[in-house]
DNA sequence: TACAATAGTAATTAATTACTTACTTCTCAG
DNA sequence: CTGAGAAGTAAGTAATTAATTACTATTGTA
């Protein structure tokens, strides 16, 4: 916090606003988890951060470039999650388990992340905004897309699977978890139970069972 | 619409005034499928119905009550809709299946639902129109665990099967269908989608298998 | 040290929100 | 037929919102 770095390389003034451009993205995360997407005003914003309403404006041209910096921050991390997950397994199968585990786990980490991704979701149209929600999702479902399809070619499920649909219950799941920790109020048991989930989800994957 | 009962049991302004207050209900639900839930104001309400704003608060108090009128129309509408379905069955698994089915037509045939319970379920807090809809959707959980629990008395699904967290998966399901469509545009063709997941859902309840 | 850029402030603005009030119109029961 | 109650209207209110403006304070640099 009050740590600052005594060798600059660029110019001050760019670095503080990259501060508080940063600083606003995790009020925002942090407001849509304590009081929901709504909540979040350039005034609650400004509250949390310890400055005037007005200064938000010297970092944002709008507030729809905050909700863009919000997404392309969830996005990047999100992204960055996904790979490490990936990283950590050889077989498609078990990549997909990572996957899903390291979903899960960004999620009980930031549970700010779905309160906005599925707010914003929930309207109709065209805005920049939306767009890059809309992207962030799509481009997710196709990553793991590409692993049911390795997964398919190496024999790890069913040979019916349909490899765009699979992702759709993947996906699906964590939102059932996400549902189940909301009406529950905790975060923090979400990995348990996305732990018990998969077994549920692999043997789906891998077709019926033949006694 | 023109057609009105000649005869008429009741008071006339009561009735009248429950006529109004459907006619708002189903505003607010067409509002919340084609501009989204922010899109709500008694505003627009209005403007759908053809009264001036004003008249709105003379059959709801207040906004909230007119949230609490939805969510009872819902609650309502989807509870009707489980048991009809529950009952087109005779096993439990069977059941299940049609409950899965019923839900998702429920959802494609009313897509404001969707977005109004979720829009709602993104808020922490113990308001009213929230402790309706936590109570809805944890009555709907429920109801699905008992029939897991039948299924698994019946050797339907398998033994070791967690009838608390089977029903996670199930909703998650449909959610997975909800934002499939959502990223889609379509909610047509969310009957087929949901027809071809079922089958990723059976084997997963149903077990390992063993070759 | 003086300068120029800029983060921050305080106050203000226009628009929108839920909700109210005074008044009008309609309709049915007596 | 009539009058009382209720549905509807038009106008208005207080609060909140995102965004702007004129000004001040700070900070790195020439």
């Amino acid at each position: 916090m009050n740590v600052q770095n005594p060798v600059r390389t660029g110019p001050r003034q760019r670095m503080m606003t990259d501060e508080r451009q940063r600083e606003i993205v995790a009020a925002v995360l942090a407001l849509a988890r304590e009081r929901g997407p709504d909540a979040i005003t350039t005034q609650a914003i400004a509250d949390r951060i310890g400055v005037t309403q007005g200064a938000i404006f010297r970092h944002f041209a709008d507030k729809e470039a905050i909700w863009l910096a919000v997404f392309s921050w969830v996005r990047t991390a999100m992204g960055a999650a996904f790979a490490a997950a990936v990283a950590k397994a050889d077989s498609p199968l078990a990549k997909i388990e990572q996957a899903f585990l390291a979903q899960v786990a960004f999620i009980a980490e930031n549970p700010g992340v779905p309160r906005v991704v599925f707010h914003e979701l929930q309207y109709p149209g065209d805005s920049p905004v939306r767009a890059e929600v809309r992207a962030m999702i799509i481009e997710y479902r196709k990553r793991l897309a590409l692993l049911f399809t390795q997964a398919r070619a190496a024999d790890e499920v069913s040979a019916d699977l349909d490899t765009t649909l699979a992702p759709v219950l993947l996906i699906g799941a964590v939102q059932g978890l996400v549902i189940q920790a909301a009406l529950a109020g905790n975060e923090a048991g979400m990995m348990k139970r996305a732990r018990q989930l998969f077994p549920l989800l692999l043997h789906g994957y891998r077709g019926p069972r033949k006694p």
